[in-house]
DNA sequence: CGCAAAGTTGACAGGACTCAAACGAGGTGG
DNA sequence: CCACCTCGTTTGAGTCCTGTCAACTTTGCG
């Protein structure tokens, strides 16, 4: 098992079949066939440690990712270094599409905790296109997920008060890892640091502090042991006016 | 011609076949082949007046656009009533595309300018995924171009400052009129308000008034006749510390 | 001519940033 | 086992950026 950068490349472990997101109630139902496509197209895993960078801006990746477990999040940087966290990925979700169709990559990711990688080749996309009409569409949908993600963060950051900000960022998040099964524990912890949260915020690291402080001072949340627990998720949703996800079954690739 | 809510619908003007916006050197080759589909599936044309409404957030529309010409905006509501737009909308992109795909609209669109749009069944995308997969990944592709839009807006409002916002806010637009043909005065007339500046940066409509009047006291700008003229638009860029867009030919539905 | 919409300006308040220092927990080496 | 280092968090002080309020000008239009 070749290592290095904190990736780990290895043969498969789980086949699709025993695939263990794919029974979770966020995801919809795949056609037998389908199944056997993705399986076959499936190259193998990759191991990444906590903290270790899995795609790079400016790079050309040969692959596709689908997270099988962790959290990582995704940033562009100024030149100047100033970073903005776009958003995280968890279970079920797709890193690199945009660099797959696009040719180089636009951001960078980087893992929040250890994880595990399906890995694809970026190649199978044109014959998933030929072949699988139903898996293509599923590919646009979740391109058009993260679009309204996007939205939804940009509306936050630029219109709603830092209080309500990070109110929102953190029932965002819980809420999208309950959906996956990231709650085994309760309350769920939240693996980031309060400099995510200001570089996904735009806000300094030092108001940042304060502000998840009155967060806590509320009884909304706890932080501790170096990550996020939510107590209260619907005065989160409250102050931040936030209806909630809303969302469907959505496939999983 | 039945008119509404400054909205009228006629049957097609334009065939796909003299489509003016196609020759334009930003949008790449179609096949014979691509081109006779699109130019059966397209339903008419719809003419929308300057301040129109085309999708209202919530709602469900049966159709999908492509702007044939004029102007548009993006944009999203908190329930108090303050409002973040997201992108712009010009000739050649797509509108409704996430409607399409998940049902209920996320977002409202607005016109800008009086636009004509190409009009589409929504319905129309599964027989296009099953029997064009060129135009499937097309669309897959125009989706993760707004996506890339969306992160560099992201990050603007994020970690920029006022002043760099708006430089590269008017950088951004113009750079994009360009590509398709906006430029046919110079210099290119933007129709925004200042208010839509200030709800697009993420700021007060004060505040935007006089950082727009630093870019104006900096000669990279004009604002008259209700809208922005770019002066230096290399200026801007390096201003914001932006490095263009760097597209390469896009495909047209 | 008068109204409405868009743009401009000044004064002031308050939110957010920077600088600087201290604290706590975990890891490492002596 | 303790000293020491690092990373993440916390706090306070002072400054500056940005928002709010309010009034005024300009432009376009009926």
């Amino acid at each position: 098992m070749p290592s290095q950068n904190g990736r780990s490349f290895s043969t498969r472990r789980y086949s699709c079949d025993n695939c263990p997101l794919r029974p979770l109630p966020a995801f919809r139902e795949f056609e037998k066939e389908e199944l056997v496509f993705v399986n076959t197209v499936k190259k193998g895993e990759l191991a990444v440690d906590k903290g270790a960078t899995v795609l790079v801006e400016g790079s050309r990746s040969a692959h596709l990712y689908t997270v099988l477990s962790g959290w990582a999040f995704r940033y562009k940087l100024l030149s100047d270094g100033r970073r903005q966290i776009m958003n995280y990925s968890m279970p079920g979700d797709l890193i690199g599409l945009q660099g797959s169709l696009m040719g180089e990559m636009q951001h960078s990711v980087e893992a929040l905790s250890p994880m595990l990688l399906c890995v694809f080749d970026r190649e199978v996309l044109p014959e998933l296109y030929r072949g699988h009409p139903g898996l293509a569409y599923d590919i646009t949908w979740i391109a058009s997920r993260e679009e309204r993600m996007l939205d939804e963060n940009l509306l936050s950051i630029g219109r709603r008060t830092a209080l309500e900000r990070a109110a929102y960022l953190i029932a965002f998040i819980s809420s999208r890892a309950k959906t996956v099964g990231l709650n085994g524990r309760t309350p769920l912890q939240i693996p980031i640091t309060q400099q995510h949260v200001a570089d996904t915020l735009g806000l300094s690291l030092v108001h940042t502090n304060k502000t998840i402080r009155k967060l806590m001072d509320r009884g909304l949340i706890h932080w501790r042991d170096g990550g996020c627990e939510v107590i209260d998720s619907e005065g989160l949703k409250e102050l931040a006016r936030w209806e909630g996800l809303n969302e469907d079954r959505r496939p999983l690739i």
